[in-house]
DNA sequence: AATGAATGAGGCTTCATTCAT
DNA sequence: GATGAATGAAGCCTCATTCAT
C-alpha cells in the first residue's frame, strides 16, 4: 500500500520532483495551495501529479510521510553514532527537528482535518517512529538526562507543541532558543 | 477596527447571533465551512453576514478576536481576585486557555495564511493580554511558583505551543494532562 | 422530493429558463453536453444551473421529469376531450408524441446508465403516466380499435421503440410515417 | 477504411485482442468508458490500442463495425441454408439480431453524436446488409408470412426501433418477448 | 437593513492523445 | 512495434462576493 511495483527511472524522478515542489508549496502558502501550483514548482504537467497521487489528499499524506520518513532516518543515524552523552543527543535531536520544522508544521493539521492518520495504530511509520525514538529516549533517561517517568506517548506530542512554540515566535533566534530551552526544561531529569 | 459607530439593537443582535454561530460552525468543520452555513445556523441570510463582516477573512478575525476577548476578560478577572495561590491561580489560568485553545489555533493559523497576524506587535487585544498576563505571572514568580527569568515574549509562544501538544494528543484525557503537566514542569521556579 | 418552497418570481423564471436550454441543447448534442452550454443558452451564469439542480444528473432528471410532465398533460387533455372515436384519439395521441419525440430520446439512455429510474416503481409520474394512458388505451380496446390483449406495461416500451425507429429514419418524411404505420399494425385489434 | 495493410502476425493478434476487450467494456461500462481500461482488459499499453485505432471514435466504429459484420455473415449463414420456412427464417433472425442488441444500441448512440453514421448510404457494411435481409425478406413475403408493402428501408428502422424496446423492458423476459411479438405483429402478411 | 438569487473565478479530477524509452 | 509516463484541455462543482428585490 506504499510502495507498488518498481517505476521507470523517469517517473521516480519525476515523482520525487512532485513531492519536493509540493513540500515547498504547502509549507510556503499551507495546504490549501492548489494542485496547479505543485506543478508548475515541480515543471512537470498536472496530469503528471495526479498520476503519481490520484488525489490531493494523497499528495498531502505522501508529504508528511516522506518527512517523516527523513525524521526517522535522522533519528535512526543519532542513534547508531551512539553519542558518548546520551542527554546531548537527545536534545540535538529533538532541537534540530524543531528547527527544519518551524515554518512547516501545518500537515498534521491538516491531514487530521482530512480525516487521514498517518500516525494511527498500525501505521508503519509510527512503529519505525516509536522504535528509533524510544532508543533515544531510553538512553538519555538511563543517563539521568532526561526524567524517567517520560513516555513516548507525550514525547510526540511535546515535540510537536515545541515546533509550534518555536514557529510562533518567527524570526527572533535568541527569543526561539530561550523559548525551546524552557520546554525542554520540562523535559529534564 | 476595532470600535465603531452604534448599530441599531436588531442590528447588533444579528451581528452577535452571526459571530456565535460562526464560532460553533468553524470549530465543527473549520475555517474552510463555506459561510452560507455560518449564515444558515445564525438563521439570518448570508447577504447580512457580508453585512457585517465585509469579507470572510474580517468574520474569522472577528471571532478569533471575539475569543481572545473573553479570554482576556477571565484573565482580569482572575487579577482582580488577587487569589491568595499565586502560582495556582497562574497555572489554573493557562490550563484554561489550553483547554479552550484547539480550536483557536485553527483560527491562528487559517489568519497567518492569510497574512494576519492577530496578536502581532501594536494589536490591542495583544497589549491588554501581554498587560493581565504580566500581572499573573508577577505574583507567580513573586511567590515563587514559576521560575524568575521567565518573561512575557517567552510565556505566550510557550502557551500556544502546550495548547498545541494537547491539541495532536487529541481525545485520551489523562495522557493529555500529563502531557501538559511536563510542559509546564519548564516553567516552574 | 420533488417541489419544496415557493421560489422567488425570478428564481423560478431562471429555473425554467434553464430547463428549457437544458431540453434544447442535451437533445442537440446529447446528454455529454457541457453544463457551460446550458448556462451560455439559458443566459445565466453556471452558478445559477447548479443552483437550480446540484448536480448534473439532478438536471438530466428534471428535464426528463418535465419532458413527462408535459406527455402526461397532453394525455389528459386527450382523456378529457373524450374523442367520439377513441382508435383515432389514442393513434392520433401516440402519433404526436412520437413526432415530438424524435431527436430527443437519450434522456432514459443517458439516466438508466446513471442509475435513475424516473419511471422506475413508485414514481409519482409514473403512476400519472399509467392513469391517463390506461384510459386510452382502456376506451381504443373497448371499441375494437386496438387489440384486447395489450397491457400498459408492453405499451411503454412500444412507444419508446418506435420513436426510436422514427428518429432512426431521419428527415424523409414519407418513409417514417410508413414505418410507424407498421409498427402500428401491431397494435391494431 | 475497411481494407488495410497486411499486418505481423502478433499486431493483428493484438488487434483482435483489442477489439475483444473494447467490445467487453464498452458493452459493460457504456461508451463513456476509458480507453485505459480496454487496454488493461486486453492486456496491453494504451500505446498499442491507440496505435491500431487512432482515435477513440475510430475504435468504437471498429467495434461496431465488427459486430455488425458478424451479424451480416449469421444473415448470410441463413439465407444459405434456404430453410423450408422462409417465415421462421425470418423473424428467427430478427430476433436474434434484437436479442444482442441492446448493447449495439450504445454505439448507434455515440458515433451519430459524433457525426459518424455506420449504416449511412455508401457504407459496405449497410450494402451487404441490405442484400442479405433482402432475400431473407423477399422470401418471407413470397410465403406469405410477411406483408408484401414491407421494405427494407423501413425493415431497418423497425429492426432497430424493436431492439431499443427491447432494451428498455429490461430484464423481465416475458414481457419483453410480448413486447417484441407485439411490434414483429404489425410486420406479418 | 435584510434577503437570497446570481455570479464566475478557481479548485479537483478525468481521460484522449502524444512521445520518449 | 510495444510500452506507459506525461500532457493539458475540459468537465463538474464550490463558494466568496455582489446586487436586485
Amino acid at each position: 500500500m506504499t510502495e507498488e511495483k518498481p517505476l521507470r527511472a523517469d517517473a521516480r524522478r519525476n515523482r520525487a520532483k512532485v513531492l519536493e515542489a509540493a513540500e515547498a508549496v504547502f509549507a510556503a502558502k499551507g495546504t490549501g495551495a492548489p494542485t496547479e501550483e505543485v506543478a508548475r514548482e515541480a515543471g512537470v504537467g498536472i496530469g503528471t501529479v495526479f498520476r503519481h497521487f490520484p488525489t490531493k489528499e494523497a499528495l498531502l499524506e505522501a508529504v508528511l510521510y516522506a518527512r517523516l520518513d527523513r525524521f526517522v532516518d535522522e533519528a535512526d543515524t543519532v542513534v547508531a553514532q551512539n553519542a558518548a552523552d546520551a542527554g546531548a543527543a537527545f536534545f540535538t535531536f529533538l532541537t534540530s527537528w524543531i528547527e527544519m520544522s518551524s515554518a512547516k508544521n501545518a500537515y498534521f493539521e491538516a491531514l487530521t482535518t482530512a480525516g487521514v492518520n498517518v500516525l494511527g495504530p498500525g501505521s508503519e511509520i509510527r512503529d519505525r517512529l516509536r522504535a528509533s525514538l524510544g532508543v533515544l529516549l531510553k538512553r538519555a533517561q538511563d543517563s539521568g538526562a532526561v526524567r524517567a517517568d517520560l513516555t513516548i506517548a507525550e514525547l510526540i506530542p511535546v515535540i510537536i507543541g515545541t515546533a509550534k512554540a518555536a514557529e510562533h515566535v518567527g524570526s527572533d533566534g535568541a527569543l526561539r532558543d530561550r523559548t525551546v530551552a524552557i520546554l525542554f526544561d520540562g523535559l529534564r531529569g
